[in-house]
DNA sequence: TCGGCGATTCGCT
DNA sequence: GCGAATCGCCGAA
């Protein structure tokens, strides 16, 4: 069952991280579909330094990071060192831009068209253990930005389990150091043991 | 308008 | 383990 807008209208982004691991993220590209289990994700919130809608003055609100606006249940796709997407799930309410980052899936469906499309890999852990690689090999690019989660095109699976929070590990987000104090924030979530979470 | 740099990945050493 | 790839965003001027 697909995950309805209440969901992603959530209000704690740092809840819905959480709540996202174990559930299914797909694509579906000219009647192929692809997809895998979430493995791991990072909450941004726009009060927080490590979030593209931080402001010091309040949200910032700027060309790239609009759809972060708008109510949940969007995608926010941006391109990042110039060559890499990244595949985020915009949560919340209308005006309060926080955002789910997806920085792993285990592949589940469509697995051939997903190495198809990442090429060639020695590893084959390496098919969708990052946040860039998990949009290449779902297909997901620029024209993606802004698609709502409830349609055909892009769409997270729930499977009716719930993981156990022992099952959860939390640490703290990638790659910004630039955040200062808020770099240190256990807002990655990984489900523990998961050979597909990112190195 | 300009220049620095990023929520990363891959190949080579 | 290190550095190149590669370009759009964003703050400063």
């Amino acid at each position: 069952m697909k995950l309805p807008e209440s969901f992603y209208q959530q209000t704690n982004v740092v809840k819905v991280a959480r709540q996202l691991l174990g559930k299914g993220l797909y694509t579906r590209i000219d009647g192929e579909v692809t997809g895998g289990i979430i493995v791991e994700t990072e909450a941004y919130s726009w009060k927080e330094r490590g979030s593209h809608a931080y402001g010091p003055q309040g949200a910032k609100r700027t060309p790239r990071n609009a759809i972060m606006f708008d109510k949940g249940g969007h995608t926010y796709v941006y391109l990042i060192y110039g060559m890499h997407y990244l595949f985020n799930v915009v949560t919340n309410r209308p005006d309060v831009a926080d955002a789910v980052l997806i920085r792993a899936i285990e592949p589940l469906e469509g697995v051939e068209i997903m190495k198809a499309r990442r090429g060639k890999l020695t590893n084959p852990f390496h098919l969708t253990s990052g946040p860039g690689k998990l949009t290449k090999a779902l297909g997901i690019d620029r024209k993606w930005n802004g698609k709502s989660l409830l349609d055909n095109e892009v769409w997270i699976e729930d499977f009716g389990r719930k993981t156990p929070s022992k099952n959860i590990e939390a640490s703290p987000r990638i790659g910004i150091d630039y955040a200062g104090e808020d770099a240190k924030l256990p807002w990655r979530f990984t489900l523990k043991g998961n050979r597909w979470v990112s190195k």
